[in-house]
DNA sequence: GCGACAG
DNA sequence: ATCTTGTCGC
């Protein structure tokens, strides 16, 4: 698949959030697919001690619950790890991971936020702002925003909000279990990503699509020699 | 100044 | 992210 836009960043990290703040413009929260069967999903692993990322991405068919397409890219990280600037660090690596897919998913779930962001352009809106394709991000723990407690009851949510803006959502995915924080990235809106990530979580927690993509940048920095 | 801080 | 085992509870 193409990659619809490429964005260098700068490495400086005030003159890189001044560049989030001008693509979050381009952010586009609208209704997103609601039987989308072709599912991207993206998460990296890294080594231990060396400064390599192992970033996987995979095609999951919500029709047959299996995985059509894998693909990776192993290299070192152009950027540090830092909250806020978080995408400048995964995004070139999963892009060109997602680059080698035959074919275009319909919609991508991204380990990471969305617009639940200081400058609403987190990891997951970065991906599906360059790959144009509707994006969810869902993380495992909050980053950015206020959120209220949430009931414990598969499907429980409450908002997360900035400033009296909803940008996420707190979200039970399976009884008795954590909540996900869920919030839209890329042409989709609160409730269409709400009702996706409920939809990708069968069994566990986390959406099935990304925990076969951890599954593979797992398995990548098991059997990839250094 | 101090603590917090997606992965 | 990574370092790390078993264990208690729904």
């Amino acid at each position: 698949m193409d990659i619809k836009r490429q964005q260098e960043f700068p490495h400086n990290p005030a003159l890189a959030e001044a560049l989030q703040t001008q693509l979050a413009h381009q952010i586009e929260i609208t209704q997103g697919p609601d039987q989308a069967r072709l599912i991207g999903a993206a998460d990296v692993a890294y080594h231990k001690h060396q400064n390599i990322a192992y970033a996987a991405v995979i095609l999951y068919d919500m029709q047959s619950h299996t995985v059509l397409e894998e693909a990776s890219w192993i290299g070192e990280p152009e950027y540090p790890y830092t909250s806020g600037l978080f995408s400048l660090r995964e995004a070139p690596l999963l892009l060109r991971a997602f680059a080698q897919f035959k074919r275009t998913p319909e919609a991508l779930l991204i380990d990471g936020h969305g617009i639940a962001h200081p400058r609403r352009f987190g990891l997951a809106s970065h991906l599906g702002w360059s790959l144009d394709i509707p994006t969810v991000g869902v993380s495992k723990t909050p980053f950015f925003g206020d959120h209220a407690p949430v009931g414990d009851q598969r499907g429980d949510q409450a908002p997360i909000t900035d400033q009296g803006q909803i940008i996420g959502l707190s979200l039970c995915t399976q009884p008795h279990t954590k909540p996900v924080y869920v919030s839209p990235a890329h042409r989709f809106d609160m409730q269409s990503a709400y009702t996706f990530v409920l939809r990708c979580c069968t069994r566990y927690r986390q959406p099935e699509p990304l925990r076969k993509a951890h599954d593979l940048s797992i398995r990548l920095r098991a059997t990839t020699p250094l």
